[in-house]
DNA sequence: AGTGTATCCTGCAGGC
DNA sequence: TGCCTGCAGGATACAC
């Protein structure tokens, strides 16, 4: 998806535009990236005022009146648009899935082109159990990197896998596992448990530096990725290992290289991330 | 517990 | 131009 870094750029984008606006009417153009019945998800969120728009992990929330939360997950190609655009402009909404009608008389629209992406409309303890599945926001202050080193002995699954998993650590992609692996010089095959205590430390600050200069890139564009005003994010050309395999790599001149596991590539410098602990 | 595979869906790039 | 294959920021269910 979209990651961590673009539902932050959206949230901050859209929460100007939408915080005090009230719901007033919804139209369902392709249901199925709901998970309750059209009609139901309608009627839960008519009349609601959005309170107040914030993030977890992947997911853009939407607190709502009436102790309802509005949880969109973008999949792959979802975005999150103040309104429908002009036709014909290829950064606006082109293909609709639902439309929120506001009370100032503008539009929310959630444009998802492959429909992986969810809109659900959940009471505040079903919010919160579903956020309390997922693991902690490796931004969050209480995120450390003794923390990180702590959960990962407990499993054997190789650490790219291992990031990748919400309820592990929330809001890491496929894009950012890769590129804070390499920033700790990791190779991403290694079994979780491996990972030594100085490397857990190197790759905490790994993913907390990606993730950040990200956000304030506006994200990641390759291709469907918009902010909420329309605009591409501009950390694509700064990747140094993701998409990248049979480049020179930034740092050793190796050639980069791809590799498939878990059913995603997977993308790394064979010298700055030896397969065995050892030189480096 | 972990891994490979398939599934949801559309679009684009590259080979022929 | 067309047709085919493979690939894509995600998540889940399944069999082994």
């Amino acid at each position: 998806m979209p990651e961590l870094p673009e539902a932050e750029t959206i949230v901050r984008g859209l929460r100007p535009a939408l915080v005090g606006r009230a719901i007033t009417a919804t139209d369902i153009v392709h249901a199925d990236v709901l998970r309750a019945p059209a009609k139901r998800f309608a009627r839960l969120v008519a009349d609601r005022e959005i309170l107040d728009v914030g993030r977890r992990g992947k997911n853009v929330v939407m607190r709502l009146s009436g102790e309802r939360v509005l949880a969109v997950n973008l999949g792959m190609t979802g975005r999150l648009l103040p309104s429908s655009g002009t036709v014909g402009d290829p950064d606006a909404s082109n293909h609709p899935a639902v439309v929120f009608a506001l009370d100032d008389g503008e539009t929310l629209v959630f444009d998802d082109t492959r429909r992986f992406g969810t809109v659900e409309c959940l009471t505040g303890p079903e919010w919160l159990a579903r956020s309390e599945r997922m693991g902690p926001e490796p931004l969050a202050a209480s995120f450390t990197g003794a923390k990180l080193w702590e959960r990962l002995r407990t499993s054997r699954s190789p650490v790219r896998s291992w990031l990748l998993d919400q309820r592990k650590i929330a809001g890491i992609g496929n894009i950012y596992a890769n590129e804070a692996l390499f920033l700790a010089g990791v190779h991403p095959q290694r079994p979780a448990t491996s990972v030594t205590r100085a490397e857990a430390t190197a790759l905490h600050r790994g993913v907390r530096r990606v993730l950040r200069e990200a956000i304030e890139a506006g994200g990641t564009t390759l291709r469907d990725y918009r902010d909420a005003s329309g605009s591409e994010g501009l950390y694509a050309r700064r990747l140094l290992v993701y998409g990248r395999d049979g480049e020179a790599c930034s740092r050793c001149r190796s050639e980069i290289r791809r590799v498939v596991f878990g059913g995603r590539s997977a993308f790394y410098c064979p010298d700055c991330q030896p397969r065995r602990r050892g030189r480096r």
